[in-house]
DNA sequence: AACAGTATCAACCGCCCAACA
DNA sequence: ATGTTGGGCGGTTGATACTGT
């Protein structure tokens, strides 16, 4: 006897979101937040499954999302979170501001494994494909292998500091929980302790993670983590700020973590707002043609290039009134354009 | 131009787990 | 303690786009 299924898929739709369905949600959820995604659909006037609301909701609808493909930094980060924490997406996407789980893994089956192939390593373990490389005099076969990562730190530029949108210890609940838990050396990425529960996953982890070896993975020590200097942060939605979601957290987190930085500064940078109320408003606006320019804006991927190519404007002239901004993959530094 | 092979990624599937009654 | 439910997760599929012949 197997689980009962989500939703009796009996005349529900299925296959690609149209348009007029991905506004039903979004106008749903931006009303009454996120709620039973089971009742969603019904209330929403969808006939749709409630977990495929949910998922188009997180993986594309989600005003917080980056579209495109993932910088090369990004790239790097997702190769050395996916060597301490294996398939986890989710883990590795909440430290990937903008990015969901399902695109890192789609990134990661497409492109990542195939780099590290290249490169002669093995995307599973993260170990050099080439048979087994004979201990070195620092190296005896009692003790862990000198952790290559921390190897390739020495030897990395000093001047190459990293700027973080948001160090990772502060994006989630659960990595600070670890970092109070337990002890982990961001310069060699040896997790050397664990927690009960994952003891023994947390065993193969570090085993994993000692043999691990990246050059080009930078890696940080905790001064040389710096916040970005201004414009540090995408604004909050209506629907972020007032639930319990990973985003809410994360900009409490770095509330409270940067009390310098104040609301004022935040989102006077994004979109012309000076708090998260006007931002909302801006957005979203309160009439329906507001509503429906402000979705084009936010779908835009999508819709607005058929639409604007039969129009005969451009994007640039239908979002003119937008300020726009400009994100520095190198540094994650916002610029912006007037 | 037509076809085959390959790459990409949105969407789905089914399992797991925490919360709750 | 047990069963049920909803949400989340990782793995997989299938449609579409792209590339090579």
């Amino acid at each position: 006897m197997g689980r009962q299924p989500c939703c009796d898929k009996v005349g529900l739709k299925q296959g690609p979101w149209t348009a007029d369905e991905d506004k039903k949600l979004i106008n749903f959820i931006l009303t009454n937040g996120q709620c039973c995604w089971r009742a969603v659909p019904k209330l929403a006037g969808l006939l749709r499954c409630g977990k495929s609301c949910r998922l188009r909701w997180t993986n594309y609808l989600r005003p917080d999302l980056k579209r495109g493909l993932l910088s090369e930094y990004e790239e790097k980060m997702v190769i050395d979170l996916h060597a301490q924490l294996g398939n986890r997406w989710s883990k590795i996407a909440s430290n990937l501001p903008g990015r969901t789980d399902n695109e890192i893994k789609n990134h990661w089956n497409t492109h990542i494994k195939k780099k590290l192939k290249k490169m002669g390593i093995d995307p599973v373990s993260h170990k050099p494909l080439s048979p087994s490389i004979p201990p070195t005099e620092h190296q005896s076969p009692q003790s862990p292998p000198a952790p290559l990562l921390a190897q390739s730190v020495h030897e990395a530029p000093q001047a190459e500091k990293l700027v973080f949108p948001k160090p990772i210890e502060y994006q989630n609940n659960e990595m600070i929980e670890t970092l109070n838990e337990s002890t982990i050396s961001i310069q060699s990425s040896t997790i050397t302790e664990l927690s009960k529960d994952e003891h023994e996953e947390g065993e193969e982890s570090k085993r994993i993670i000692d043999d691990f070896c990246i050059d080009e993975v930078p890696l940080i020590e905790l001064h040389e983590i710096l916040y970005p200097s201004d414009n540090i942060l995408p604004p909050l939605s209506s629907s972020c700020s007032s639930s319990s979601t990973s985003s809410t957290y994360v900009h409490d987190e770095l509330h409270q973590s940067l009390p310098s930085i104040n609301d004022h500064q935040w989102c006077s940078s994004s979109f012309n707002s000076t708090n998260y109320d006007n931002f909302d408003a801006g957005l979203w606006g309160d009439d329906d043609n507001e509503f429906i320019s402000n979705l084009n804006m936010l779908i835009n991927d999508q819709y607005e290039t058929d639409t604007a190519i039969q129009s005969g404007t451009t994007l640039e002239q239908d979002l003119s009134h937008y300020s726009k901004m400009l994100m520095y993959d190198d540094d994650w530094k916002f610029e912006q354009l007037l």
